[in-house]
DNA sequence: AAATTGTTGTGACAATTATCACAATTTATT
DNA sequence: AATAAATTGTGATAATTGTCACAACAATTT
């Protein structure tokens, strides 16, 4: 059960099998089905989660009542609404699973808590939160790209998580329509046409 | 020189004086011309920079000449490439002075020993590294959106800069080309046509 | 197995945004 | 102050992407 993300640490820091149990006591292990929501709209995100099994995606309902997908998490990924996780106020978005899904969840007091008396715990979140805020940097300058450009970079980087999500959710983290994708599919299929 | 630096970290940790003095001792002061570079493509992002005055921004320069603003940098904003920062790997982002601006200017190599020996500095970047995630968290649902609320959304964020920044700038970071925004400024100014 | 529900593809058309060209204006340089 | 360079506004047109409608197909439920 800790072993995907015992190896994820280990990766990344070095910690005292004492303070890794430490930490460990202090995870829930929760499960959710598929179309479940780990969090609402409206809510208060207090926890950070780390995917061990499954995928779920975080998204806006927009003021049209259009689904914005801003992030997926899959496994190996942690995963959280940062902005509620840090200010403390209600969330905008939901984070929904996207199939049966189960991860490993912290609270932010507890997680706080920690980092004070294990500097090295909170040097791997700190190093993890770099690395997808690196992606981010770069999902940004994406976004400022055509579709097709936007769209061949995803496969590039989820290719292999293409056929476990649906169109609509592809082209919803791309900011365009389902339509457009499709229509996008067709000509990366064909180029002749 | 110290005293903006100072005041933003008391605002999210306490430090002793002397770790403080210490990293102080760390850190280089950059004075850079309008237009100058801090970085340019090709370059090994090593250092992290906080502005004390003045302003840059981020930017890539695509495959067809054009240039995609990704973030500004103003007083009291820590600014680096951090996937070049990461990775150790050559940037693909110029950061550039948009006026005279000064920064204090930290060596990634340099900032990871002193976490070592002080843990609340790291406490502190990571805490700094939470807020500027919740912002581009927030940036990347932003660019999901049509042109005119993304104009309207940087007016509330940085409206206070619209008048530094040229609007060829404020376009590409909006992800339009400037004749676009200049549209959208003139359907703001008089929304009865 | 039948029925329901959800997903994907595609055509016709509309809306948004980009491109190109040039004039007007502002800012920087000599 | 005069000149050059950069910035901004605007029209005409093209390209991209969205919207709506409906059919084909797949998955799920009864």
């Amino acid at each position: 059960m800790y072993e995907l993300l015992t190896n994820h640490i280990a990766r990344h820091v070095s910690l005292h099998e004492s303070d890794l149990q430490t930490f460990f006591t202090a995870l829930k292990l929760v499960k959710l089905r598929r179309h479940q929501y780990l969090l609402q709209e409206g809510m208060i995100c207090r926890h950070d989660n780390f995917v061990i099994k499954g995928g779920v995606r975080q998204y806006e309902v927009d003021n049209k009542g259009r689904e914005k997908v801003i992030h997926f998490g899959f496994q190996d990924w942690w995963i959280t609404d940062r902005y509620s996780w840090l200010t403390g106020l209600p969330s905008i978005y939901n984070i929904q699973a996207l199939e049966d899904t189960e991860l490993l969840q912290i609270d932010k007091d507890t997680l706080d808590q920690l980092f004070m008396t294990i500097p090295p715990l909170e040097r791997y979140f700190h190093i993890v939160l770099q690395h997808t805020f690196a992606y981010w940097q770069e999902r940004i300058l994406v976004l400022q790209k055509p579709a097709l450009e936007r769209y061949l970079h995803f496969r590039k980087l989820y290719g292999h998580l293409e056929q476990r999500l649906s169109q609509h959710h592809i082209a919803s983290y791309l900011g365009i329509t389902r339509e457009s994708l499709s229509r996008l599919r067709a000509q990366v299929a064909q180029p002749g046409k």
